[in-house]
DNA sequence: TCAAAAGTGTTTAGGATACACCCATGG
DNA sequence: CCATGGGTGTATCCTAAACACTTTTGA
């Protein structure tokens, strides 16, 4: 049996628990910030990575599922609960990890970065988001990962509604339109994008405007995720 | 360091390889014949799941790779190799797997049922297509991955033409219609399908007809990949 | 000559696209 | 009064969908 330390919340302390010794998870987390996409990355503090920029992740405990173990290590480096936290795939080149067979399961997550502060954890000297044009070379193969992410985005953003979880609660017509061309790489025609966005009757209107910008002020929206799921259970196509 | 049986093909002999111990693999093969989805299923011929019914998986090896080991699951248990094999997503409840903490990774992969004969591994002792609405409660979780991979099957046939795999070479449209009736469990037009499917360039017209039918034979049709992967290149959406 | 499926044509409504234009506001 | 983005309107083209129709062939 194999034990790892952690952070436990309850009691404040650093414990060890045991973990199953050939998967890991790791989890890539996309924000949205300024018009540019961003990942959140962290420095290894210790062992052979040390110095290094990695994808925050971690051990499965034996207890656990995988996905409470991802929700887990999100709160953990993040501090966040209860966000959009999604599985990705399974990650298993035999020589991935340098020190033995480990196979990680990579999860990601898309969450609103004004919502909270990040800060290193304790295996990690630093954390930081990256712009996703600015990654640097990270360790393993955490690399694919990020790649394979991001094509898995491009291509879920066009399924289902998720992009909203990167923006903030309330936001524009054009903040929404902009992170679409950021994600998808492409430029859209406003007052097109305004109809068909509107038309899926997907966001709510609210009595309130931008404040302190230069030009006429536009309208705040916010999603509604109550009415999406209506939408869902007859088969809905979410093509912008 | 934990070993396991393998029947070695070079060799023709049951040999003992290491695996790694908390980790498997299962796969979800589907088939298509006679208007019906199938999918396949093995009896267990031993342990604690005798004669009860699952889907084929394995353990996988130290030195493999897990889409290789996928791959090698797959000719072991039904002969066939170099087919269309998806990783679907790792399934980790605690309680899956009642003897120990065991992390599956789920794929799946569609076949011509007609191009290869099945036959019980040495593990298994039946092996049987199973019509979709037929299914029995099968081992551990593995009807819940059943029915993910079907979740999944519906999403992805509409994004790409994947539902090739499930038809011989040689199709005509009607044949091509009820199988997405089937997968989709919807109706569908005709003439509209015909025209839909016709526009895309997909498939290539033979110069060859139905035979033995006891009305208009209809036309021959092929799916042409190279055509497709030209599409794909520039973005590219299978709706049907 | 009938049944059954192959295959074609036509109409209509609604969405996609492109683009011109007016509105509101701060500087 | 101008720059900037907010927001509206419209003409054109294309496709989806519904459905009626003709053709071919074996029994």
């Amino acid at each position: 049996m194999i034990f790892k330390k952690f952070f436990d919340e309850e009691s404040g302390k650093i414990i060890e628990s045991s973990v199953m010794n050939a998967i890991t998870i790791d989890c890539v987390i996309f924000g949205f910030d300024k018009g540019s996409l961003k990942v959140l990355l962290i420095e290894h503090a210790e062992g052979i990575s040390k110095g290094k920029w990695a994808l925050p992740g971690g051990w499965i405990k034996e207890e656990e599922s995988i996905d409470h173990a991802a929700q887990r290590l999100l709160k953990e480096l993040t501090g966040l609960s209860n966000i959009y936290l999604e599985q990705l795939k399974a990650f298993g080149e035999p020589d991935r990890f340098p020190l033995g067979r480990v196979i990680t399961i990579g999860y990601y997550a898309l969450i609103k970065i004004d919502d909270f502060d990040i800060k290193a954890g304790f295996t990690a000297s630093d954390v930081k988001w990256y712009n996703i044009k600015d990654v640097p070379e990270l360790i393993y193969d955490h690399n694919t990962i990020l790649n394979y992410s991001l094509k898995h985005l491009r291509n879920r953003v066009k399924q289902a509604p998720i992009g909203f979880n990167l923006l903030p609660k309330k936001f524009t017509l054009l903040e929404l339109m902009q992170l679409y061309e950021e994600i998808l790489g492409i430029e859209l025609d406003k007052s097109n994008f305004r109809r068909k966005i509107l038309r899926m009757k997907l966001l709510q209107v609210l009595d309130e405007k931008q404040k302190d910008v230069s030009h006429r002020a536009a309208k705040l929206y916010r999603f509604d995720y109550d009415i999406y799921k209506k939408l869902t259970q007859k088969g809905f196509n979410f093509e912008v």
